[in-house]
DNA sequence: GATGAATGAGGATTCATTCAT
DNA sequence: AATGAATGAATCCTCATTCAT
């Protein structure tokens, strides 16, 4: 308790910057507590009483700063898109040879699914909800991975190594369908053909499967 | 129990398998109205009341029929799938060369999800549940689509044309990751990338792309 | 307890009619109770739990029978427009001589209003809503007293008695203005000129006030 | 609390006649935007963040201030009463013949209540609540309308031309029915009988109609 | 005098499910 | 085999008010 308690009443100055910054603090951890709380029940099944429980403030807390529970989760959307485009855009295989970097992109995007899965159920939850929730903020934002993919292309196609006719965007939806499916349909998949994509054991093999999978596919021979 | 079952069959009506039709025919009209209401609005989302107001049948029947809300998304789930393993057993591609015949299997894939969005979306909401509702029935079933791409394989080793070395469920992976994803994450990439993966115009393109994809993998030199 | 609960199973007959007196009793006592509180407190200021409390019925209930608290507020102002109409359609005053058949009717008025503060309160209430559940059936129900007034005016004038040219409608405004000022202004008038305009003592002096009004004017020599 | 109060006349501002003018300032314009408000809405509907938000001053300011909702609502009330007060005070008829003097106050009265349908509000909406927030100032406060009203009764009975038994307050009662009801009762009577009774095309015809019908009653040769 | 953040208590509404017949 | 009425337990949300500075 005192622990938590700041010394904060000394003097007259410094309260504005430092309220700010608790404001910023538990907005923050209310959003933590939310996207776990809806990327596990969805929208409909996620309780605005278990966040708040979840949370050092009172659900009032959650109505104050986002309104009301569908703000809670755009805030929530917004911030797990924010995440994957800060990933992506400390990336950097311009240095690679063109086959060399796709392949590390993929392997990229690959692993980052994989830790991440709360935002692969989060995209999932939004698709249920035909994307009604994406602001156009989202939709503005920059698309680092394009720009990396656009680049690699063109320097393969200017190697000659990357024969297929193919831009950046649906090369980007070769690699997510690959790495999103193994994540999102893990479930279902994996009861059905009884093995687990998420395995370990074949981690490996899916990795190096998304790499060969880009590749093939943008030199292949009859392209 | 045994003391509210009334004999019943006095009078002239009652013809046993007539009954037994009228019972069918409303339990599938009741799983033809809770397939579009869960598959729009996911579990939580979904409402028994809107299902049994859009049935002939009252509210009182879906209990009696499935016992609660769940056993009755249990049994649209059940049908969903059936419906494709029914879609798949019907495939006939043994006549054709390896490569025609695996490219002709991905595109059926490819057909089949874009004209059952449904489906899709039924798949992306059982794994937001972690695939709690698939019964071991579901697990059990014959995969019929594993078993012709087991075959095309095979034959496609033989004849020295399919190099790599991968077996029938992770090439159905991926060949499910770009349908369904296309399909499921339709909304959020539209959005972000301002691309409808849907649209009827890149429809052909996105369908050869599925088969390259994989004939390329399959065949790859290097592999 | 043991007498409220009615002997209805005897046999298998019978229990539908019952059913719906008893819900249509219930549906009774919830807007003889919601008319109270809405009178009382407003629209805003009624409590829905309250009125659940003083039923027999639990707050559901009212959900279940009037949709929401709007739909429960219309339900009661619907019956309080009723309950005058009945009033008005009993009334005749046909067989008396023009002028007192108009201060009869003025005094029916004046009494109504005087017996029914609940009925003057729920008006002004919805008056400062502005009208806007005022329904349509409303609007489109019969108006006895105009037509008695009409009838009246009819008389004098044939009579010679009532020189002033002016319609029904407006006569009813002269004597509603008065009969329902003196109980809706009741408490500000009654504060301000320390005269409560309701103490019987002073009654029959206002009873005879809008009676001497409305004949006055009607019969003005200068009209 | 003194404690609080800090000295601050130092440096060059703080001249307190100015600091009070901008507390009154500031006061009357939450007076303003809280009386539409209350008008609005009434007590209970209407809300505290509303009136802070269309003020250019805080929430805090108002609890500073009035001390509460409650506080606030009485303020705004004494100064619509203190408005017609003033208005009544500027009246002179004095010099005109009683029938005349008489007529023409409640015409000025009519107008009143036509332009201020504000007020007309407020009394309703405080008449709801049984004027329990209605002090003893308000009753104190002189009533200029019915000193009026008395000097117009004794020199109509002087002059003969008088002859009803009427008291200035009963008067004033007869003209502030008609006035207050054709504003506050406006639009349950419009929706009812399909007559608007503020339609600009009738306003001269109801203004002479309340003339008429306290100078008919006034003057009425049997009374 | 002034302010932005915070909040406890309550308020309207919904939902899956069951009861009586 | 069927039904309309009923309901307990949440669930989202709001409101006047105060606290710390």
């Amino acid at each position: 308790m005192s622990a938590t308690r700041r010394p904060s009443s000394r003097g007259k100055a410094a309260p504005v910057r430092e309220r700010r910054r608790d404001r910023d603090r538990t907005q923050a951890e209310i959003l933590e507590v939310a996207t776990a709380e809806f990327a596990e029940h969805g929208f409909s099944g996620a309780r605005v009483d278990e966040i708040a429980e979840r949370t050092r403030t009172t659900k009032r807390m959650l109505y104050y700063y986002f309104g009301n529970k569908e703000g809670l989760y755009v805030a929530v959307l917004e911030r797990a898109y924010a995440g994957i485009r800060a990933a992506e855009q400390s990336i950097d295989v311009d240095h690679l040879d063109p086959c060399t970097a796709i392949r590390r992109l993929a392997e990229l995007t690959f692993d980052h699914h994989e830790e991440h899965p709360d935002f692969i159920r989060l995209v999932s939850i939004e698709n249920i909800h035909r994307g009604e929730h994406m602001s156009d903020r989202l939709a503005n934002l920059n698309t680092p991975a394009i720009d990396l993919i656009a680049r690699i292309l063109e320097r393969g196609r200017a190697d000659g190594v990357f024969a297929r006719d193919v831009d950046a965007i649906d090369v980007h939806m070769m690699i997510s369908a690959f790495s999103v499916f193994r994540v999102a349909n893990r479930h279902t998949f994996g009861t059905i053909f009884r093995r687990d994509p998420l395995d370990p054991a074949r981690r490996e093999h899916y990795r190096r499967m998304v790499g060969d999978m880009v590749v093939d596919y943008l030199t292949a021979a009859g392209a």
